[in-house]
RNA sequence: GGCCCGUUCGUCUAUCGGCUAGGACGCCAGGUUUUCAUCCUGGUAAGAGGGGUUCGAUUCCCCUACGGGCUACCA
């Protein structure tokens, strides 16, 4: 029996989810579904610094929104909780001692003070401080200091971290799934800080910690985090632990401009980068999501399902069903993808044009609520003849409201364009027809004024034009005759006759 | 600066040595809709540059250029 594929999405909470993160979890959920995984939400909450209240529970509605549920994590134990990195904060300590004992760590006196001047000590020079093998018996740590002043200092209560000591003239053969293997020289590596002098461990470490512990078979994580794989390896290696495999995701780039689509850009650029609106608990600025601006979750998730990944065959158009079954880790791209605000308002318009009528219909009849209008007209007709031209279900009333109210006012261009002088003459000649017209069907309506009209041997457009900014207002719409027939005909003779009065 | 990753139409991408380089978004044109939108049809537009390897390179290798990421007691 194969092991059980487990993967985990570990966002930090220190503010809301963008698309970037959403992507992530959206590309770990349907790897473990495909392969009848489970799916893990990790808070890693190690910065107590970072921590931003309100961004928990913005993931998790994020991430039911977007319709990728975690099989494990806070609140929902599938037996390796808890799932919070504070929560777990007694595990750590452990480990990074163990790798002290072993040989694989150090202690480390170093105040932040003494690094960063340091650090502007070499940048003077053009040069970049890096605490590694080349200093580190110059500095403050366990290395340099001897045993006796060590345990000293310990006793005393000091401050002091945990790094880790990277061996040394080794090249270390890594694999990623996406990108296949990769060489590095542990030379240029860092002594990266395991455990910090507030109690807490460092992401490096909690991360394989956890990942260990949970029994993570795969990381699937964005590309930022690359260059820490040596580093993990190594960590796996030092604590005798079998490590999972890795996948780093192409990243998620700026539409125009340099550099990664970052939290700011959205409102900068006119489109959402969250996926629901997020205020700021400490300015109360308030970012826009794509929730609140209309989009449908079965569009935003299509769209993040094609930055960096294809099927590979020219089908574009997928239900999550569907991406669970062709995602691949293999089709994965490696280089990051421009996000495309144009192409995502496109995915949007064709699942609410594949989204069923009685479902459109029940969000609308809400929406009528909200405007405090009702109605005894039949909603699901109205949204069936409007739907094609709406990308939002917002749209929908402003492609609708004409069947509830009548136009107030009319379309300027409109009346310049087709009330003519002997427009109301022929208008009071079309009253009188409709007036007689007893089946009021669009049918019956519509064979009636065009034998009319064509009695006449005028244009369709002499009487056509008038009769839409007389029902609608402006040159727009669906079938007049549908209109006609819906409001009924007393409201259609009202319409025109407020028309001639107005114009 | 150092290290790592990447590089096909403006954008997202297909191609796993044989290409007249395919699709989608956008844009442009035409048609349908006696309106508008939808829709349909067509068009526009690409292998960063230079070296190899090969009968043959977009595809494999190297160099350069460019893009991106990382370089915190942040994740």
């Amino acid at each position: 029996m194969t092991k059980d594929i487990r993967v985990r999405f570990a966002p930090s909470p220190t503010g809301p989810l963008h698309i970037g993160g959403v992507r992530t979890a959206l590309f770990n959920y349907l790897y473990a579904k495909k392969h009848n995984g489970t799916f893990i939400l990790r808070i890693e909450d190690t910065d107590q610094n970072r921590y931003v209240s309100g961004a928990e529970n913005y993931i998790k509605d994020a991430l039911d929104w977007c319709m990728i549920p975690y099989d494990e994590g806070p609140e929902k134990d599938g037996g390796f909780g808890p799932y919070r990195q504070s929560e777990r904060k007694h595990l750590y300590k452990t480990y990074a001692d163990q790798l002290v004992n072993d040989g694989f760590a150090y202690y480390a006196f170093d105040t932040a003070e003494e690094l960063s001047s340091l650090r502007n000590n070499y940048e003077s020079d053009g040069k970049t401080f890096v605490y590694n093998w080349n200093n580190r018996t110059t500095l403050q740590n366990s290395l340099s200091l001897s045993k006796e002043e060590v345990n000293s200092k310990l006793k005393a209560g000091e401050a002091y971290v945990i790094r880790f000591k990277t061996p040394q003239n080794e090249t270390l053969n890594l694999t990623d799934e996406i990108r296949g293997s990769i060489k590095i020289d542990t030379n240029i590596l860092d002594d990266k800080i395991l455990f910090k002098s507030d109690g807490m461990p460092t992401y490096h470490l909690a991360n394989i910690v956890d990942d260990h512990l949970m029994q993570i078979t795969h990381v699937i994580r964005g590309e930022e985090w690359l260059p820490s794989l040596a580093l993990h390896v190594l960590l796996y290696r030092s604590l005798g632990w079998e490590a999972p495999s890795f996948a780093h995701l192409p990243l998620i780039l700026k539409p125009i401009g340099k550099g990664k689509l970052s939290k700011r850009d959205g409102d900068k650029m006119g489109f959402p980068v969250f996926p629901l609106q997020w205020q700021d608990p400490k300015n109360d600025e308030i970012s826009s999501g794509y929730r609140e601006d209309g989009y449908l979750p079965e569009a935003v998730i299509n769209m993040l399902a094609f930055l960096g990944w294809n099927p590979g065959t020219e089908q574009e158009l997928f239900s999550l069903e569907e991406l669970i079954q062709e995602f691949d880790l293999a089709r994965v791209n490696k280089a990051g993808a421009k996000f495309d605000p144009e192409k995502t308002k496109w995915f949007q318009q064709q699942h609410l044009q594949n989204t069923d009528t009685p479902i459109l219909s029940a969000t609308f009849r809400k929406l009528l609520v909200d405007k405090g209008i009702s109605t005894t007209l039949d909603i699901d007709k109205i949204v069936e003849t409007v739907k094609e031209r709406a990308v939002f279900t917002a749209d929908l009333w402003d492609l609708s409201h004409f069947f509830f109210t009548s136009p107030t006012i009319y379309d300027e261009k409109a009346i310049k364009k087709a009330w003519k002088e002997d427009t109301p003459l022929l208008m009071h000649e079309l009253i009188r027809i409709l007036q007689d017209i007893s089946d009021f069907s669009e049918d019956n309506v519509s064979t009636i004024v065009k034998s009319w009209i064509k009695g006449k041997e005028i244009g369709f457009g002499k009487i056509m034009m008038p009769l839409r900014i007389a029902l609608v207002g402006s040159l727009q719409g669906p079938d007049l005759f549908v209109i006609a027939s819906m409001i009924g005909k007393e409201e259609t003779i009202l319409r025109i006759k407020n028309t001639i009065n107005n114009n």
